[in-house]
DNA sequence: GCATATAGTTTAGATACTATACTATATATT
DNA sequence: AATATATAGTATAGTATCTAAACTATATGC
């Protein structure tokens, strides 16, 4: 039987799938378009790949392969070979795919007030369960070990090796993990 | 583009549902099938149907009950006509469907301490939301503005008059609405 | 050079999804 | 009481998604 937590956390993730389903309905989509369109918006550059949605979304990757090609025919994602790793292939919104990104959003969560107590609450969940299931990937890099301030307009990662656009420092990457248990 | 609390939020569903996908799949599910087994699980008399887990679901009732139907013939659900309405079908888990249940959240979320800012954050944003968007179905009987408490082992249901075995308060409804929004 | 790992595609078969039309029962209106 | 409307569920056709497995191609490690 479900605990005090779990059972709400299970229906405001109900609640937000049912709003997700909803949403890429009304632009006729099924959920997983919706999540690959949000996905593509929030993810770094190193995480851009068919495999990183597989691994991001639970599917495997033949039944994402299928649906990129779909979405690619429809105009929705671009997608472009990588140059320095000739396996991969990076995936990009196209301007369609962010209009419809945006018209889906639109019906999605609206949240009036940035209550501080509740970000933070969802945060320490999220940190605690990612941890609990060795779950890693899939962080904003400025709460990433591997996240190093540098001057300019730019920060460092530890891992890669290179710098990248400041902004960037908000997306979400597959290779994230968390600085330290404690923080 | 996502505010704080919003990137945040889709994160945590995001791996609510590929927990699911995964918990799901271990078990020869698809995520629709462990979603109506865990509805089942936590809804109330008046709200296990097949219209409702439409409505929660979000999706059509047609697609719904194409469903519902294969997972009772795997044994997993049991269907009994309601003898009040001779419409209705109510659904119930077997004890099949409650191990297979019981299998799968073992691979879900384990929070391992009841934090009360977490789950005051969490209760605090579900019903921000659910206001926002003028959804009031759902929601456990005890923040029910119908909820009404009688002596003994019962409490009582305003909207349909009858008197419920006091455990399901905890259960969630169909008719659900709030009490009030200062509340 | 060879084994192994990784990224992605393709295929076949099963399942899910929407939209639509349909039956049956309940409720509201005249 | 008769009719209209709403609600609960089913059935069908066509499309999309899903898994599993086999496949190509490139990268990495020994």
């Amino acid at each position: 039987m479900l605990n005090n937590i779990e059972i709400w956390l299970e229906r405001l993730s109900s609640l937000y799938i049912s709003q997700m389903r909803q949403a890429a309905s009304e632009q006729g989509f099924q959920l997983v378009n919706l999540e690959i369109l949000q996905y593509l918006s929030i993810c770094n550059d190193y995480s851009n790949t068919a495999q990183a949605i597989s691994e991001y979304l639970g599917q495997t990757k033949g039944s994402i392969s299928q649906t990129l090609k779909i979405m690619e025919q429809s105009g929705h994602i671009e997608r472009r070979p990588c140059t320095k790793d000739k396996r991969v292939i990076r995936l990009f919104l196209t301007e369609k795919g962010q209009n419809s990104l945006q018209k889906m959003s639109q019906h999605m969560v609206q949240i009036p007030d940035e209550n501080p107590e509740v970000l933070a609450g969802i945060k320490q969940l999220l940190k605690t369960w990612q941890h609990n299931h060795h779950n890693t990937g899939f962080g904003q890099c400025l709460s990433c070990k591997y996240h190093q301030t540098a001057g300019g307009q730019k920060f460092k990662c530890e891992l890669t090796g290179e710098y990248l656009p400041l902004p960037d420092k908000f997306k979400i990457c597959r290779e994230h993990e968390f600085e330290n248990q404690t923080e």
